[in-house]
DNA sequence: GCATTACGCTACGACCTGTAGCGAAACGCT
DNA sequence: AGCGTTTCGCTACAGGTCGTAGCGTAATGC
């Protein structure tokens, strides 16, 4: 946008001299990429079929994204980064509990599922990209956060030396990688088994005395 | 492989007739695979270009497999689906630390983690393939695991109701999204980190006591 | 008016796709 | 030996996408 560009070069003027870009083609190829990524999925993705979709000629799109990862991601952002935000409701299980349904929720939309292995592919291939586009994936709710989990332990209601990262990866991968592998079936009862899991851990209660459950 | 054969069609025998395939060029053809893969990543894996390297033509490649992804799933097995199990000790959180050292070993393997998200997309693609992968990838390693926590159900050192394909997909799609988002660094303290939470969860020790145990 | 940039449009060479077809080779079967 | 079948090396095809270059024209700031 072009707060960041003042940000990043305020020497520059706001409007760069030249012809400005038309905002309804951005619109236009936005809405054609989300449109087309549901229906052929990111692989059959082709600038030319996004072009033609949005009654626009290719180098207007080269002009706007270098690739299609980029293009991918402005589509969809901004799904990704803030339906992972959470309010610190000041219950920390309620919050944990929010944050997998946020995050079952944000992977259950086809748009984003379709989206995110394209964008992993092509992270891997251009490490520029990362750096271009983490910030708004996941970095700002990892931080946002890691905040949260402080502050739980604060209040006494997690142990210390939780790892923020690690209990975010765990709420997020695992939602992602059940979507990848076993569809968009029973997320509700997963949400609500995950956070069980991850509040209280594998263990049996400390007393196995009455420790025949089953069998 | 042609066990394989046997056993999905015992009527046909195991010679099906006609000139028998080469068995030097299904190896060059993976060899090449997995080469490429690495220098160039999933996306601009071309059938051509593996064709090229692996001095045959393009059609003796799609006469074995239908599609690129098949191909490269192919190269990579058995990989995946070994290397995620894991025998029972005895003791359940030993076993959890070493599935999750498992999973980072796996996941490390730069020829895994290109493959993986090409065929994340082309699965969704194509929902006949993931009934093709999925068995091999990971269904029985599943199975597996799940003995491995319905014993530690029994033996009292797991809660019951603990649903195995939850843990399961937090052990492996946490390690899996950290490695996508920030790279195979640090994974020994990961796979520590992860068993510790998953085994004693997020809360805070009610009474410390004598527990305190290691670190 | 001048410089600059975006736009519509066309076009280019390069590459990959999936399939078809040719003659020859390698097998099982009769 | 002959037949049917399948693979192999090889060539070729039509169709698509890629990323860029270039044209004339439009829209802005100076």
């Amino acid at each position: 946008m072009h707060v960041d560009t003042a940000i990043l070069a305020p020497a520059i003027p706001a409007r760069p001299a030249g012809r400005p870009r038309d905002r309804r083609l951005d619109a236009a190829v936005l809405k054609a990429t989300r449109s087309l990524l549901l229906e052929v999925g990111y692989r059959d993705l082709s600038i030319e079929a996004i072009a033609r979709r949005a009654g626009v000629h290719r180098p207007a799109i080269y002009r706007r994204w270098r690739t299609k990862a980029e293009l991918v991601h402005a589509a969809i952002y901004p799904a990704g980064d803030l339906t992972l935000r959470v309010r610190d409701s000041g219950d920390f299980a309620r919050d944990l509990r929010r944050f997998a349904r946020n995050a079952v929720r944000l992977f259950s939309r086809p748009e984003v599922m379709a989206a995110i292995p394209g964008l992993m592919i092509d992270i891997r291939h251009d490490p520029g990209l990362r750096d271009r586009l983490s910030p708004r994936l996941e970095a700002s709710a990892r931080a946002d956060f890691a905040q949260l989990v402080e502050r739980a332990v604060a209040r006494g209601e997690a142990r210390p030396h939780i790892h923020p990262d690690t209990l975010f990866d765990a709420l997020a991968g695992t939602v992602f990688l059940r979507i990848v592998t076993a569809g968009a079936v029973a997320l509700d009862a997963l949400a609500d088994d995950l956070t069980a899991l991850l509040l209280r851990g594998t263990r049996a209660a400390r007393r196995p005395g009455t420790k025949g459950g089953r069998r």
